[in-house]
DNA sequence: TCAACAGTTTAGAATTATTATAATGTAGTT
DNA sequence: AACTACATTATAATAATTCTAAACTGTTGA
């Protein structure tokens, strides 16, 4: 994560005009240490706060599924109630903190290799993840 | 799955009153053999079959609600956009068909103990849950 | 048996998240 | 600078879900 990617040049070569808005998101969303998960709302808010004028709410939807489509963003499904992408497109399990509601990527060692026993005809498998939903073991806590 | 359980019983045990749409919902939801993943549309849909008389949307919702809450239902997460419930409410993996939306429940012989070597400090793990997309293998499909 | 009460259902309004629309603005090219 | 295709914007529309308050019903105990 170097600290001034050519982010232009990135969109550019998947063809992707790169207008302020959509640069501006690139910072938001590529130019930090870790991976970086969000609802649509968290998104808007950090704009919001880095930008000097106002960013449409249609533009931050457009941007973040025209991201999606272009393999830049994937979609995490942990809440039926609320959308969260994630910065990190590669298959992975993660936990997830049902006392902060944050989501916490898994590396290759963090769980063993899942073996699936059953075949479905026809099918075949596109991918395979894992949730760990974690909460505070704190007995006084909640 | 007895052809005919006692629902009205089934829901005195538990606090509720077995008035005529709970039971209802108790026939369409539990009177089958295998266990029955849907949409509260999906629901809506088999309740306004099988009753004579309609059934509020408002109830539905409220209804499927307090049967979570009791613990007679369990809400999955496969789509963002969609709240999707399953009627066998211990922890158990699903298959996901991506061509007909249907979910698909694995047993234990289906998917491997998982192994979780990541500790999260303060934090204890309260689910482990696998989800399995998959979708036509056939070429000339899609 | 039946009135009284608490809990339940209902239709419709309200809220929230998301998508569509159509006018205006702008990046890239000449 | 001007042209054009694509992008952004404000706003309207849609869809899922929740709220509200009035009408209704299962339960209880007189
Ligand atoms: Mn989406
Ligand atoms: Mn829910
Ligand atoms: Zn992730
Ligand atoms: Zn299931």
């Amino acid at each position: 994560m170097p600290k001034n990617c050519n982010f232009i040049e990135k969109l550019r070569e998947v063809g992707l005009r790169p207008t302020k808005q959509r640069v501006e998101m690139c910072e938001v969303l590529y130019n930090r240490e870790k991976t970086f998960h969000f609802t649509i709302n968290d998104l808007v808010k950090l704009l919001s706060e880095k930008m000097n004028q106002k960013i449409s709410l249609a533009t931050v939807y457009n941007t973040v599924h025209a991201f999606e489509k272009k393999g830049y963003l994937k979609e995490i499904s942990i809440d039926s109630h609320k959308s969260y992408f994630d910065t990190n497109t590669s298959a992975h399990h993660h936990f997830f903190d049902e006392d902060t509601h944050e989501l916490i990527d898994c590396d290759e060692s963090d769980i063993d290799k899942i073996n699936i026993r059953k075949k479905i005809t026809g099918k075949k498998i596109n991918s395979v993840e894992v949730l760990v939903r974690v909460a505070s073991d704190n007995q006084t806590q909640k």
